[in-house]
RNA sequence: GGCGAGGUAGCUCAGUUGGUUAGAGCGCAGGAUUCAUAACCCUGAGGCCGAGAGUUCAAAUCUCUCUCUCGCUACCA
């Protein structure tokens, strides 16, 4: 039979920040044995990989930090693409979005989808900055609102009369840019029309049928991500724009589209495409091999993603490949949940993280360890939990006691009674025979579990082998029989060793490292994946027995809760100062002490509170975002500082004239600010 | 507010199409042992399977209601 073949991806990181151990356990790790493991059993596998390096978060930072989106990504690849190294998480390739291969790939891609109608093109005429040559959102026009006259109106809406708008209709529009009067000029944004999709996504989704085939099992897709989908798909697709109003990213590669990119969902998931290019062109490989229908076969494509990018993977780029004609969809989008770390979510802006740049840097010797550990709380079905603490217990009661002790004990026994030499069996007890056989399934045992996607599970199978060893030799108790029946030892010991060998070849995918450590101290070399009884010979030569795991002191997890808690309080837990404003700025703003006499929620939202406060002069309609953090009841009542002069703004249907004004700490909790000689609603502030 | 996924032992998690006494590892208690990394091995304690109702001879499992956590989404000037 044709061994199947396999297209791995994982998802893209996105080169704004370094790497953290919620990225690893989620997709990276468990991709990696997947992938290790595909090769032992010789499926032809590609691994692809790359940093995503668009978007308008990637243009933001830049422009907070006063340097160019490229030093950006160009800082953060280097230190992503370092730490998969050192972390022996081996892509093939792993590549990036920003080199001239991707931007041709994503060009041509799109192109073909243009050409062949899968686009609904948006025809209208829009602003364009001349000065700074490019098309402007609406966002970035203002004007004067053609039904109240207000002259600071948005192209999208009027803050004052609460009118939406288009950008045309705005008397005398300004360029936020220039400041200068844009001119308009015929353009297009191009939508993809999910909604004419949804057919044949929901017969695919929920019952793997692709253009009249079985293409995938759907039981084999895990529970959130056919949920999630088919809650999209229920919901009702929409059309979604593909392309934006950018000068970071793609560029639409057609006339006419000067100043838009391609939507950075657009072009991302083709990064696997063109990183799979850019490898098999290194390799005097034919890339279609690996992504088109007809040079590919029934190749597998496998998307290993966090949970949130569940909607991408399955569902906007499948359209994408299929509207194409040329591609293969996935067979399986394994989606992981969450890690948390000691209690909390990760989170980078309050530096609530393990960096794994910082781990290598910390513990170059402690690679597997971590592999081990974090391969055991994978969240694969349900948000799991990095502890120091239970880092350091996995480590000493898991590796160090039952597997490595167990590889030692055997190893010293070995060198102690036959000098290293593998002793030849002679009659096997029915026990014997047992732990023989047991062996011998473990193999299938773990496979099946791979292929299944439970691999937090198959690495728990190859440590119940080492457990199996550790009972084998304490009911055998070589080291007392050795002194009555020493013909008997040497079946003993090789039972034992035939276990040690096993492990180490079954280690491989998931602990490289330490299974060819394993591997030289037994002076074997496994490549493949066992699937008929692996033996070692008797007469035999094994290596030096060495310490496999070395425990975990209890140092180690102090100085590491130690450096979370000072980390966070290191840093700067508040948003920095904002440019200087003169003092006519400042008196331009009218705020007053206001008493909230009445609150409500806002039906169906889930943060607003519609608010009446007297702030002496009359008595107005405030909605506030703080329903979350306070009830009704408790605010009524309440003196608190208002700013009375911002435009009013519709809000879920409702004005609000003006603004609660409320501190923020860094946690998120809000609080009121209230004069302290309480003072009724009326006296202004300044 | 809408939708999705979860809630099982102190901790991390399994529980297939409803079927004996709900499992594993870690942790804890006791015992045994000394080849080995104060390791291993044995025994044990520990669960109203988030709450309530229903269907059934039988529910962790199916249905409904409620509640908590996470995610998507709307809305947070």
């Amino acid at each position: 039979m044709e061994k199947d073949t396999f297209t791995v991806t994982a998802a893209l990181p996105y080169a704004n920040g370094p790497l953290h151990l919620g990225h690893i356990a989620g997709v990276y790790l468990p991709a990696d044995i997947f992938v290790r493991f595909l090769r032992m059993k010789e499926h032809d596998v590609a691994f692809i990989c790359g940093s995503d390096e668009h978007g308008a978060a990637i243009t933001l930072r830049a422009k907070k930090e006063g340097i160019s989106p490229q030093e950006i990504v160009d800082k953060y690849h280097d230190i992503i693409k370092n730490s998969f190294h050192q972390f022996h998480i081996d892509f093939d390739i792993f590549h990036r979005t920003s080199l001239p291969i991707h931007h041709e790939t994503s060009a041509d891609f799109f192109k073909t989808l243009e050409a062949n109608g899968s686009f609904t093109k948006e025809n209208s005429e829009q602003y364009y900055d001349e000065e700074y040559k490019q098309f402007l959102a609406d966002r970035y026009i203002t004007g004067t609102c053609p039904k109240c006259q207000n002259d600071n109106a948005y192209g999208d809406q009027c803050e004052k009369c609460g009118s939406d708008l288009s950008p045309t209709e705005l008397i005398d529009p300004k360029s936020t840019l220039s400041g200068k009067t844009p001119i308009l000029k015929a353009t297009s944004h191009w939508y993809l029309p999910m909604n004419d999709h949804e057919e044949w996504l929901r017969e695919w989704i929920q019952n793997g049928i692709l253009d009249g085939e079985k293409q995938h099992d759907p039981k084999k897709w895990r529970n959130q991500v056919i949920g999630q989908c088919m809650s999209w798909i229920n919901g009702g697709l929409k059309p979604r724009a593909m392309t934006r109003d950018l000068d970071w990213g793609v560029k639409v590669p057609l006339p006419d589209a000067e100043g838009k990119v391609l939507y950075v969902w657009l072009d991302a998931p083709i990064g696997y495409i063109s990183a799979t290019k850019q490898w098999a062109k290194d390799n005097n490989l034919d890339w279609k091999k690996f992504w088109c229908k007809k040079e590919a076969g029934n190749r597998k494509l496998i998307h290993f993603i966090g949970k949130d990018n569940i909607v991408f993977h399955a569902i906007i780029f499948p359209i994408l490949l299929k509207s194409h004609g040329d591609f293969i969809l996935p067979e399986n989008v394994p989606a992981y949940e969450f890690l948390n770390l000691e209690g909390d979510k990760f989170s980078t802006s309050r530096n609530w993280a393990v960096w794994l740049h910082e781990y290598l840097a910390a513990y170059p010797n402690k690679v597997d360890e971590l592999k081990y550990v974090l391969t055991s709380i994978a969240p694969e079905s349900k948000d799991s939990e990095f502890t120091w603490k239970e880092y350091q217990q996995r480590i000493n009661s898991e590796l160090a006691d039952v597997y490595g002790n167990f590889v030692n004990r055997t190893l010293v026994l070995s060198q102690k009674y036959y000098q290293g030499i593998v002793p030849q069996p002679l009659e096997f007890s029915s026990v014997d025979e047992d732990v023989m056989a047991t062996i011998e399934k473990v193999p299938a045992k773990i496979s099946a579990l791979i292929y299944a996607y439970k691999i937090r599970e198959a690495q728990s199978e190859m440590m119940q082998l080492a457990r199996i060893g550790n009972k084998y030799l304490a009911d055998q108790e070589p080291w007392k029989v050795i002194k009555t029946d020493p013909t008997r030892v040497q079946t003993v010991i090789y039972v034992a060793l035939q276990i040690t060998n096993m492990l180490s070849a079954v280690t491989m995918p998931f602990l490289s490292v330490k299974a060819k450590e394993l591997q030289e101290m037994l002076q074997v070399n496994y490549t493949l994946w066992p699937e008929s009884p692996l033996v070692l010979e008797a007469g035999h030569q094994l290596g030096t027995p060495k310490i496999l795991f070395e425990k975990i002191e209890d140092e180690l997890v102090m100085n590491e809760k130690a450096k979370l808690e000072t980390t966070i309080e290191q840093t700067t837990k508040y948003p920095k100062m904002k440019d200087a404003i003169n003092f006519d700025d400042f008196a331009k703003l009218d705020m007053r002490m206001g008493k909230i006499i009445s609150a409500q929620k806002v039906e169906k939202a889930d943060k607003l509170l519609h608010l009446i406060v007297d702030t002496g002069i009359d008595q107005r309609t405030i909605v506030s975002g703080i329903a979350e953090h306070f009830s009704p009841e408790e605010v009524i009542g309440k003196t608190v500082l208002v700013l009375l002069n911002l435009e009013p703004r519709k809000i879920r249907g409702v004005e609000s004239q003006g603004m609660i004004l409320m501190a923020e700490n860094e946690d998120g909790k809000l609080s009121f600010l209230s004069a302290e000689s309480g003072f009724g609603p009326g006296p202004s502030v300044g």
